[in-house]
DNA sequence: GTGAAAGCGCTAACAA
DNA sequence: TTGTTAGCGCTTTCAC
C-alpha cells in the first residue's frame, strides 16, 4: 500500500516550496514555465492526485454538481443524463447522481448530502407526493444561501424564484386531442400515473382544457387516475372493456403506461388499434418495434438536460441570477397505433 | 444570500467549545445526552450543515463510492444502479457516477476525479478498446493504493488481484444454442456489438465453443462482427438476405443489437420466427411487447448491482481483502421470437 | 519569481 | 464530561 502522494512531498523533492508547486500546478501565474514544467514531470512521476477536499475547503470550488432523478429506472433519465453529461464534461464539471425514488424524504437527505459536499449547484425534478408534502422549503433554504438550481421536468408553479427547464404539458396533450380528432376520434380517454406529480397533473389539466376547447365529450370513467402499481392500468382497461364502456383512444402520460396499456390490451384482446387506438408517451427506441408500432408524444429530453445543465453552468459561472423558465413543446411521432376513423367511415359508405 | 454556518457558530451560541459540537453532532460518545440535545437543536435552529469536505480531510472517509458505468444509454445500467442505490442507501453511503462512456481517455479522468475526491471504493466495468487500450495501468495503481475495487459486467481476465460480479457469458450462449437446436434449429449466427468488449469477445467464445459442442455448422459469414454504428446491422443482415444466406436462426449478443434485428427484420420484409428466429440479449419491459415477444437471455442485473455494491462496502468496512470472482448465471426467458422447427417438420410429414 | 505562514472547518489527542 | 490545540492538504496573501 502506497503512501498519499502530497504537495510537500514533491515540493520536497523539487527542492522547492509548497507555494509554488501550488501555483505550479494549479496552473496559476507566478512561476517560470521552466519550473512549471518540472514540477509537472515531478508530480507525475510521484503518482500525486490532488486532494479535492482539501481544495474545497480552502476555495470553496468543487467543479461538481448534484443532479437529482426522481426515479432511476425511468428510461427517460437515460437521454437526460447524457445531455447532461455531454455539457458537463467539455467544460470539467463532474456530477453527483441521486435517486428520489418519488420519495420526499429521501429527496431531502440527499439534497442536503449534495450541499454538505460543496456541489455548485443542483439540477433537480422535485418530488410531490399526493397529500402536496414536498420538499419545497429546502429548495427555498437551498436558495436562499445562494446554491445555483435549475429545475428541470418538473417545478414549483408558485414559486417564482426558481429556474425551470420543462415542456408544455398542458399543450403536449391538446395536440394529441388534435390529432385524434382529425383522425376521427371523439370519445377519447387518459391514464395517468401517479397522481400529485406535477407533470401529470399538468397533462390532465391539458386533457380538461383540450376537451372543452375541441367540443370533445368528456367522461370521468375514462380518466384512469393514480394508476399505480403496475396491474392498475390492466384493472381499469378490464373494467372499461368489461362495462362495454371503451372510448376509440387513450392517451398515456408516461413511457410506462404506455407499455403497460399496450400489454393490457394485449391480455384483454383488445386489438391495437382496431379496437382501441392508443397515443403513447415519450419517444423511446422500442416504440418503433413494438406491435403495433407506437404514435407517441416525444418530449425533447436530450434537450432538456442540454439546456437544464447550461443554464445552471451560466449561473454558477457568470452569475446569472435571474429566474429563467425555458417551456418546449412536445411533438406528435406518427406510427401506426392510432385508427383513421375517417377512412373506416368512407370504406363503410362505399360497401 | 445567509452566511454559512460552522461549528463555531454553534458552540458560539451554544456556549461550548467546538470539540463539544463535534462530538455531540456526530454522535461519538462524550457528552451527556442533555447537553447533545441542546446542541442538535441549536444546529438545526442555524440551519447547519456539516462541510463534508472538512471532514473528508481531517478522517480520509468520505461515505461516498464511485460508479463508472460504460455506456449510460443503455437500459442495463437502469437495473443496475437500481441494485446498487438500494444496498448503498441504507448503509448511509451515497455515490458518484460517470459514464465513460466507451472511451479509455474519459475512463482515466473519471477515475482519478472520483479518487481524488476521497471515493472509498469503486465499482467499474471498464472500457476495452479494439486494439486492446485500457485503462488496466490505472485500476492497478489504485488497487496498489489500497483502494477497494469491484468489477462488475466486465473484468480483466488475466488480473487475478481483482474482484468481480459477472455472468457466465460463454454458458449464456451455449445455453442458446443448446435451446435453439432442441427446436430444431441447426443453422445459427450470432450479431456482435463493438469488438475488444470483454462482455462481447466472452459471448463470441462461447458461440465457437458451443457449435464445436453441438455439432452445429460453423460459417463465418453468419457472424456479424462489430456492428457498429447502428446501420451496420441492418446491413449486414441485408446482405445475408440478399445471397440466400440467411441463417434460421440469430443470436443478438446486447439489448441494442436485439432491438436493431429486429428493426432490421421489419424493414427487409424478415418475419420473425417464420424466415428468421432470434434469441434477444437481456430481459427489458418491452420484450414482452415488441412483435413478436422476444425470446432472450436474461442477466440478472439487478442482482449483479446489489452484489457487487454489497462486496464493496464489505471491503470497505470490514477489510475483507482477498479477491473474489462471483459469476452468476443467465437463463433463457421463453417467448415468441424463435420457431420450433421439429413441429414444422411433422406437419410437412403429416400432410 | 519564489517562499513563509495563516487559515479553510473539522476531529481527535491530550489535559483538565 | 468538557475544553484546548494541533493539524489534515491545500491556496493565498504578504514579504522579499
Amino acid at each position: 500500500m502506497t503512501k498519499k502522494i502530497t504537495i510537500k512531498d514533491i515540493a520536497e523533492r523539487a527542492g522547492v516550496s509548497v507555494a509554488t508547486v501550488s501555483r505550479a500546478l494549479s496552473g496559476k501565474p507566478g512561476v517560470s514555465d521552466q519550473l512549471r514544467k518540472e514540477i509537472q514531470i515531478k508530480a507525475e512521476e510521484l503518482g500525486y492526485l490532488k486532494n479535492s477536499a482539501a481544495i474545497s475547503l480552502k476555495t470553496s470550488k468543487s467543479k461538481t454538481i448534484g443532479v437529482i432523478v426522481s426515479d432511476i429506472r425511468n428510461p427517460f433519465f437515460l437521454d437526460f443524463l447524457t445531455g447532461v453529461d455531454n455539457v458537463l464534461f467539455s467544460r470539467g464539471y463532474k456530477f453527483l447522481l441521486s435517486n428520489s425514488d418519488e420519495n420526499v424524504e429521501k429527496e431531502k437527505v440527499y439534497l442536503n448530502w449534495m450541499v454538505e459536499h460543496g456541489v455548485e449547484g443542483i439540477l433537480a425534478s422535485p418530488v410531490s407526493e399526493k397529500d402536496g408534502k414536498s420538499s419545497v422549503n429546502l429548495y427555498r433554504k437551498f436558495y436562499k444561501l445562494g446554491i445555483p438550481i435549475v429545475l428541470y421536468d418538473r417545478t414549483f408553479p408558485k414559486e417564482t424564484q426558481f429556474s425551470s427547464v420543462t415542456i408544455d404539458n398542458k399543450d403536449s396533450i391538446i395536440q394529441a386531442l388534435i390529432y385524434l380528432k382529425n383522425k376521427g376520434h371523439e370519445n377519447i380517454g387518459i391514464f395517468l400515473s401517479k397522481s400529485g406529480i406535477y407533470t401529470i397533473e399538468e397533462r390532465l389539466k391539458g386533457f380538461i382544457e383540450g376537451c372543452k376547447l375541441l367540443n370533445l365529450p368528456f367522461k370521468e370513467e375514462w380518466i384512469g387516475r393514480d394508476l399505480y402499481p403496475e396491474e392498475m392500468t390492466y384493472n381499469k382497461l378490464k373494467e372499461l372493456l368489461d362495462k362495454k364502456n371503451l372510448p376509440t383512444a387513450i392517451i398515456a402520460t408516461n413511457n410506462k403506461i404506455t407499455k403497460l396499456l399496450v400489454s393490457a390490451s394485449r391480455k384483454l384482446n383488445i386489438n391495437i388499434p382496431k379496437d382501441l387506438s392508443i397515443m403513447g408517451y415519450d419517444d423511446l427506441p422500442e416504440n418503433e418495434i413494438i406491435s403495433p408500432p407506437i404514435t407517441c408524444i416525444k418530449q425533447p429530453v436530450f434537450e432538456i438536460g442540454r439546456i437544464a445543465s447550461t443554464m445552471l453552468l451560466g449561473k454558477i459561472n457568470d452569475n446569472f441570477s435571474e429566474p429563467t423558465k425555458v417551456i418546449l413543446k412536445a411533438e406528435i411521432i406518427e406510427r401506426k397505433s392510432i385508427q383513421d376513423l375517417n377512412k373506416k367511415v368512407s370504406h363503410f359508405i362505399k360497401t
